[in-house]
DNA sequence: CCTTTTTCTGAGCAATTTCCCAGGAAACTC
DNA sequence: GAGTTTCCTGGGAAATTGCTCAGAAAAAGG
């Protein structure tokens, strides 16, 4: 069952935990999903399905990441990358391979985080008619340009809060519920405690929030949800 | 006996106990039922049954919920989940798990709030064509938004309100027990008394009842309805 | 390597919710 | 109408839930 018009995206991983739920994720936003799990896999899973996005691990048990990417391009082949890669020395390997509009994500990443990038460069090939920008009330959010104004005033927000206050934006006037919320916006192998949640939505109320109305509500006992409120 | 367009569920986990609670409530809200006890027999079932949810404890004898879903996704299948889970250490394993549009409940859990995911997890997946929007006369509740009007007010509701609320509007016009009440909306093992009904019954009515015409009847000796009153 | 920023933890506090009880009201029986 | 049963509601204790702050830990940026 391929969707037509549907964006392909190739996950290749050596650990089956990772392609798993990066697949899924993908699958849940409507992309037709492939997996792999080595090099060679890789590169003939691409030339067979010809995907419009790769996100690739650079640790792979026979032909890494980066010679992988290396053998696409001497062929011919311009399928953009996003590499998965730990937070250590492999992390400068992919340093200077970002130029042709490629991207990496490191090792834990969250959801979320990755799938930004994904819609980022998909964007940028043409492949996702979305402009990036989302709007509540005076709240508005531009991914492009990785801003957010609230009554037309520039917020200033670390990267935790975007990824919070922009999965509340996007789910707006839904409720989510405490563990929703941080299956997709925090690391995936995350274990704290949800009382971190709590810290930033008070974070985000003081910067958000200021102004009236308050967007970010509380739903006792179930979880948050943002949107204008009506009484 | 197959009911044409119900949506096929089904329940697994290892007590029996469990699956025949789940399965009648399942089976009374019209749905197709089928259990397992184990991970294996819950795989052939998938495949010969082709369920359109899958209601699964994380704990089996043989292989466990997580590697049901891992094995379920690698083969390509796309079925929901619903998890269940103790609310401890296994807890953590399930984190993650609500990427793909799954869900996790965790034991002791209500009927409803079990009934209420398998709603979510269905519409999410378009196979139920209801909004999740709800009404009686003047009286509309919204699951998405955890949110209750009564002749356009937004009335402000505790999370058990919202349960027994919910519950009293699904079976509106049919009289319900207090132990069906009991059994449905409070957690399957709670030892209490059953006066906590009939306050919280009172403060429904206090919230909810405050315009004519007065929807929550008693029927006495019997229990509970919700209906317009009969002239 | 050091400084700055960001993220996370824990604890105290405040508010709300849940539950139980008891007195009284309402309905039903005779 | 009197007695009995069933139900309603207010008060209040106990538990739960959520907010915020201060500081520790970790990451980022020179």
């Amino acid at each position: 069952m391929i969707k037509e018009g549907a964006a392909r995206v190739l996950v290749v991983d050596d650990e089956p935990n990772i392609t798993e739920l990066v697949a899924m994720a993908l699958r849940y936003e409507g992309f037709n999903v492939k997996t792999a799990a080595t090099g060679r896999g890789a590169l003939s899973a691409v030339s067979q399905f010809a995907p419009s996005l790769v996100i690739l691990d650079v640790m792979l048990p026979d032909i890494d990441g980066i010679e992988v990417l290396k053998r696409l391009t001497s062929s011919g082949n311009k399928v953009p990358i996003i590499f998965l890669t730990a937070k250590d020395a492999t992390e400068d390997k992919v340093h200077g391979l970002t130029i042709g509009g490629d991207d990496y994500v490191t090792k834990p990443f969250s959801i979320e985080e990755l799938m930004a990038r994904v819609r980022v460069v998909l964007r940028r090939h043409g492949n996702d008619s979305e402009t990036g920008k989302m709007s509540l009330a005076d709240l508005e959010l531009d991914d492009e340009a990785h801003e957010v104004r609230r009554h037309g005033h520039v917020v200033e927000l670390t990267n935790t809060e975007y990824r919070l206050l922009r999965y509340l934006l996007i789910n707006a006037g839904r409720v989510l519920s405490r563990s929703q919320i941080l299956d997709h916006v925090w690391h995936y192998d995350f274990g704290g405690d949800a009382s971190v949640l709590e810290t930033y939505v008070s974070y985000l109320r003081r910067k958000v929030d200021r102004y009236d109305p308050a967007l970010i509500q509380t739903v006792r006992g179930v979880g948050y949800v943002l949107r204008t409120p009506r009484k």
